[in-house]
DNA sequence: GTATGCTTTCGGC
DNA sequence: TTACGGCCGAAAGCATAC
């Protein structure tokens, strides 16, 4: 039976959360900011809606270069409310379980979903899933999404993407060769400008030259794993399955620093509060941690980072202070660039002994 | 030579 | 004229072990 497998994109999402709370709001250029608190207008733009990029506008622009291109044409500007979409995400999610064999969220406004099962292969009743699952979406939400239906991952994305915004796209078993083979490489998940230009090297633009291109040669160019998995995504075999409930593998916090500094305790002394920050996160969802990251983003926004792995998982805040602050000790005495934005991470993650995290209690594996 | 694990960088949203 | 976030997962790059 042939896989049947969905991806969802909630349209441009924050924007439009944004134009569902304030109606007033619809058919002007409306973008959504992250303010970094440096001077008034600096940060970037992180969602723009269709209207602003009509304009130019678009997401990681900086707010003061969309504003330029805004001028005069009434644009609302917003600052981004990360909690109040992440409500409404993980409402939309709870939502789609229902509908779906299995749902694998991928971001806040993405997510995978299995049919398999439920629609025993017919790609008519998914089809029908689908619709409902949009309808049930703009019914409770307000909200547009769009919608790809194909045998794989790769499939259904190129799917959803096509179908923006808005729309939903099909692509049955029999369908999926004329349908990926004008795709441009670099539509393709996971291919971005450097598998593209080697790409180009090899005379292999689109997907279906792709297809013919010799297992043995993709393999020797790009590395066994990744050689594989480009020769079968481009026929659409790429064999990744809808996982649900994956769990978070880090956790980081970055912040803008109030100036530019080469000083690593000015910065680090900014940071506090998100190292606290993510030791709270840490707690509610019952995780340890192995790996701790300094991060530091310098003025010309080169990023460098240093990190140091524990032998046994750790968990404890003062671990995170003293362990991240020696690091940028380390990173400040590796180089001579102003630091503009600084930032911890913790990774290896792993449940804390004797706790159950958040989705292993609401999905015990026993 | 291949697998494994760690550090650093990249790229998507 | 210039302008520039905050996350995440995964790839790349390297070292070490077998």
């Amino acid at each position: 039976m042939p896989r049947v497998i969905g991806h969802l994109d909630l349209d441009y999402f924050y924007a439009q959360v944004e134009e569902v709370e304030d109606p007033t709001l619809s058919g002007r250029p409306v973008i959504v900011c992250v303010f970094s608190g440096r001077t008034e207008d600096s940060g970037v733009v992180s969602t723009a809606n269709y209207r602003a990029r009509e304009f130019g506008a678009h997401s990681g622009m900086p707010i003061a270069l969309a504003r330029k291109k805004l001028e005069g044409k009434d644009p609302a500007v917003i600052r981004m409310d990360h909690q109040k979409y992440e409500g409404v995400s993980t409402r939309i999610m709870d939502g789609l379980e229902r509908w779906v064999d299995t749902l694998e969220p991928a971001g806040i406004d993405e997510a995978y979903f299995d049919l398999t099962a439920s629609t025993g292969g017919d790609y008519a009743i998914a089809t029908r899933i689908a619709n409902s699952i949009k309808e049930s979406i703009f019914k409770t939400e307000h909200l547009t999404c769009s919608v790809g239906i194909g045998r794989s991952k790769v499939v259904a994305k190129l799917g959803s993407d096509t179908a923006k915004p808005g729309g939903l796209k099909v692509i049955p078993p029999d369908a999926t060769p004329s349908f990926l083979d004008p795709v441009p490489v670099e539509k393709l998940y996971g291919v971005g400008p450097k598998t593209t230009s080697v790409l180009e090297e090899m005379g292999i633009r689109t997907v279906g030259q792709l297809s013919k291109a010799p297992l043995a040669e993709l393999e020797r160019r790009f590395g066994k794993k990744f050689g594989d998995f480009l020769s079968a995504a481009s026929t659409g075999n790429d064999s990744d399955s809808v996982v649900a409930n994956l769990e978070p593998t880090q956790f980081s916090r970055i912040v803008t620093l109030k100036r530019d500094t080469t000083d690593p305790h000015e910065a680090f002394e900014q940071l506090a509060g998100g190292i606290e920050y993510i030791h709270s996160k840490l707690a509610s969802a019952a995780k340890s941690f192995r790996t701790v990251t300094a991060i530091g983003i310098y003025t010309d926004l080169s990023t460098k980072t240093k990190s140091k792995t524990f032998e046994t998982p750790v968990d404890d805040l003062d671990t995170i202070r003293e362990s991240s602050a020696a690091l940028f000790e380390e990173l400040g005495g590796s180089t001579d660039k102003v630091l503009r934005r600084a930032g911890v991470r913790v990774s290896g993650l792993s449940d804390t002994e004797g706790q159950t995290s958040l989705s292993e209690f609401l999905h015990p594996v026993k």
